[in-house]
DNA sequence: TCTGAGTGATTGTGAAATGCAACCAGTTGC
DNA sequence: GCAACTGGTTGCATTTCACAATCACTCAGA
């Protein structure tokens, strides 16, 4: 998986480097659910993955610069996950491949109306999106969100996730 | 490879389609190298496929319904593959994997161009991309291209592709 | 009618990636 | 002191991938 370059295509380039079943899903859990620790990225892992992939793929991400691996200075064992640039600029790939299976593949209700906010919003939505990420990840300050629709991207997606949810279980 | 659902996240979805090291390599190949054939694919592949995974990823892709597989007219044993209208939008994905890639990764020059003229073009160059697509794998009839840049967008990158190479090897 | 190049693959084998479960040493809150 | 929690490791079975050789068939030219 490592030390290829099969070619200087920049689409393979990007395939060598996340290109796995697993990258994605990692950043995906990292951008749209704020997971920041490892056991959090194991255990709320709609996918399920297992720790030693999981620890594998950190340490692979890390090492191509698109995550970044701190203390936590709450507890001397806790290590804090964040995206680099680079990893929050992954986004519009998530996006795209978002759409795309929203349109042609059995997505899940309550997994697809992210998917859809996302689509709906467009590049507009997404660098908004991006924007608050440098603010979670990066620590830069934010600027003054001005024609935006108010709420925070990050919150109106949770909102509408739960509101599907409370919708499809009444109680 | 086959048979998994590990989610109803479209993101999940979408890898467990297109999310091998392969498939997306040979999807760029039809769009960008208009590959048609089994062999064009096979020895024209940048990266060196080897004929058993490209069987397997053509059988696979056609099962998904994002290429089609009809017999050439012009010799018994030939087979023309052909992208979908769902193959044909998977070109976003590819124009913002590139233009990462090209952002981040060691990108040869020579394929990069093509990249770089379609981060410039935006998805206004890539839906007149799209609809040229349509015409050449769907058989659509053309719309006429009004206010775009004049010769066809897969006319366009490929002669930036080729004035690089003269550039850089000029005998 | 022969022959050599071209067609889309298949087969066999070893290497690599993945998946699964158990386990680990150190830390924290109670 | 102790149970729960922290980010991982380790060993092993299964699955996928990579590489080379090969296949049955077709077609154009001599």
């Amino acid at each position: 998986m490592r030390d290829e370059r099969r070619s200087g295509c920049p689409i393979n380039l990007t395939l060598e480097v996340v290109g796995d079943k697993w990258s994605l899903l990692i950043i995906r859990d990292m951008i749209f659910g704020n997971h920041r620790h490892f056991r959090e990225l194991l255990l709320k892992s709609e996918e399920g993955v297992s720790s030693n992939i999981l620890a594998d793929r950190l340490k692979t991400l890390v090492e191509q610069g698109i995550i970044a691996r701190t203390d936590d200075p709450s507890h001397q064992q806790k290590v804090i996950y964040s995206l680099t640039e680079q990893g929050i600029e992954l986004l519009p790939i998530l996006a795209q491949m978002a759409g795309w299976g929203r349109k042609y593949l059995p997505v899940s209700e309550e997994l697809g109306i992210r998917a859809r906010l996302l689509q709906e919003g467009g590049p507009a939505m997404w660098e908004e999106f991006m924007s608050e990420l440098r603010e979670t990840h990066l620590g830069v300050a934010p600027r003054d969100r001005g024609k935006s629709g108010g709420a925070p991207v990050a919150e109106r997606l949770q909102a509408a996730y739960e509101a599907v949810v409370a919708q499809r279980k009444p109680r």
